[in-house]
DNA sequence: TGAATGACAAATT
DNA sequence: TAATTTGCCATTC
């Protein structure tokens, strides 16, 4: 369908797909960068359906906080993949936004 | 088809 | 300053 375009999630997969390695970007960056400012929530809503064996780098986005939003298991994995490229990542899943952010 | 959901964000109290 | 509430909108049930 070609309605929303691709279907606004592809675009997102798309935008996500294209955050360098050793950056991260948040939700609503995502959202506008994908064509549809406003629609942070969405961004997490499609990376929580994700399909399994994406190869997206979904671990590279975050909050607005710098913050993941995940918890559990999944916040473990994902501090886990962060570091892997480099990311100074606290025991909370806080980072440093100033540093690595992507700004597209 | 319609109603509910949600890995957010910004404003307000 | 921190906590809470309201707004947003595609995806899913």
């Amino acid at each position: 369908m070609a309605s929303t375009q691709r279907s606004f999630r592809e675009s997102v997969w798309l935008t996500i797909a294209s955050i360098p390695s050793g950056r991260v970007a948040c939700y609503g960056d995502i959202a506008r960068m994908a064509g549809m400012p406003g629609a942070a929530r969405q961004v997490g809503s499609i990376l929580r359906k994700l399909p399994a064996g994406s190869q997206l780098p979904w671990f590279r986005v975050i909050n607005a906080k710098g913050r993941i939003s995940l918890s559990g298991a999944d916040l473990t994995r994902q501090i886990k993949k962060l570091q892997a490229e480099g990311i100074e990542v606290s025991a909370d899943g806080q980072i440093s936004l100033k540093e690595y952010r992507w700004e597209g």
